[in-house]
DNA sequence: GAACGCAATTGGTCTGACCAATTGAAAGAA
DNA sequence: TTCTTTCAATTGGTCAGACCAATTGCGTTC
């Protein structure tokens, strides 16, 4: 019976947790460093071996604290150079709200629908905030969605970077986020079914008619019409994967 | 003897999130069992030791695979007792939301337009869809803001409460996730400055207000009823954040 | 000067051990 | 018997050190 002895207690407790869970530090530490300023998008953090030394933390505790750091969109890693506090506009990852819809059987249609209300409101205030450089893009993509006609990938695309421009001109990161986690979602479920799609042309006449609304500042032209071309996409979407009936039905389940 | 089994190979890879080899492996296996309904909300998977076997990974990467789960709410782990898949009502962690705030500098004023927008439109599908049931409940939380008028904490719980209830009556759970997402956050920064506030009389009749328009079916009502609480309670934040100046600066980033 | 190659840096994984919370069955008391 | 106490097995949490793999930068070579 012989007992290695490893005698370790880490007073860490420097900067107010209430837990004692080490990988909890680790993100606790992290925030603070986030909320101070010390840390800023785009920057690379200290060295895995050499962090996990001056937070008093093996490295596999700290990797813990990382990876959840990572899982919620934080921090990025790249094999072989670093973690990086991740950069870019704000970005809520869609898995999380994949893996609910996953779990408690959302439909698609209630999922549209609740991306119809966060678009719908994103258009008004687009209506009411968009720069000319907002403008601007949404008319490229708008332009690359016309030629992009008779190539459904690639016209998917730019219809949901239209999207995702409106999002921008909101001048409302949340709800720019919130939007483009919905559309994450849905739009793995439409690449299945896009080869059939048949009125791209209808979809993109009322891209330009949401884009003129809030060209001319007309806020409720602009809800108005992104909620008519929310509704007319989920039907279209209905139809089509009606038209796949057989292939797969894992997703309808009305447990309350 | 419910051994699940899980066969190695080929990962199905979505979500491009910089998780190495392995772990992502751990998470699209628990995926597919979610996808499946081999596992389904509070089920508890196998143990640790045995899981990493079955897998052929190390306990190492599986535990890094189950703390993204974790991270991202669909598992949770009760040392000493084993991991399970989430249960309870659908529900998106503040968390990711909360570091993004810290991030890129959200004010609180964005901060409530995004709750605004949502809330508004939640408000109208609860008028449309709520049950009788959904408005007992409203009713009780209610009931109980106004009991607790005098106890700023108690009376905040039963503000979020009821609003929380309007998200559940509208029969859409990935708004009401949503929605709780960005209260949780604002609630947090409430909970610091509640104690000066002195409308709050005037606030719990605006939400008997919106409760009588959903009771009436009236979901242009509700809405309008929403918006005006939310804008009101907004700039009651306002100016109880202003009362409290010099103290603590961290959030209020202009980015130049 | 450009292309190649090697070595240091750094994240990713593995192994095995020990710590800590939970659980349930065995032992003991009422 | 029935309840309480005790303790050992189970299981998640952490640690340590080693090695693998991707990246990067510098020095060599042509």
């Amino acid at each position: 019976m012989t007992s290695i002895k490893i005698a370790r207690f880490q007073p860490v407790n420097s900067s107010g947790n209430g837990n004692g869970l080490m990988t909890e530090q680790v993100v606790d530490q992290v925030r603070l460093l986030i909320q101070q300023g010390k840390l800023r998008p785009g920057d690379r953090i200290p060295p895995e071996r050499e962090l996990a030394r001056q937070l008093g933390v093996s490295r596999a505790s700290l990797r813990s604290g990382l990876r959840y750091l990572g899982a919620i969109g934080v921090l990025n890693s790249r094999h072989g150079s670093g973690n990086f506090i991740a950069d870019g506009p704000p970005s809520l990852d869609g898995a999380p709200l994949n893996m609910l819809a996953a779990l408690h059987g959302f439909t698609t249609r209630k999922m549209f629908e609740a991306r119809r209300s966060v678009e719908v409101a994103v258009a008004g205030l687009a209506a009411e905030h968009a720069t000319e450089e907002h403008l601007r893009i949404m008319a490229e993509e708008l332009t690359e969605t016309y030629a992009a006609l008779d190539n459904p990938q690639e016209y998917l695309i730019h219809d949901f970077g239209f999207h995702r421009a409106v999002g921008v001109a909101s001048g409302n990161p949340i709800l720019s986020s919130i939007m483009e986690m919905i559309s994450e979602v849905l739009y793995q479920r439409r690449c299945k079914t896009v080869g059939r799609s048949r009125d791209l042309k209808e979809s993109v006449d009322m891209h330009r008619k949401i884009y003129r609304a809030i060209r001319a500042r007309n806020a409720d032209a602009a809800r108005a019409a992104m909620s008519e071309h929310l509704m007319m996409a989920e039907q279209a979407l209905a139809a089509e994967e009606l038209s796949e009936s057989g292939s797969d039905e894992s997703n309808q389940s009305a447990a309350t």
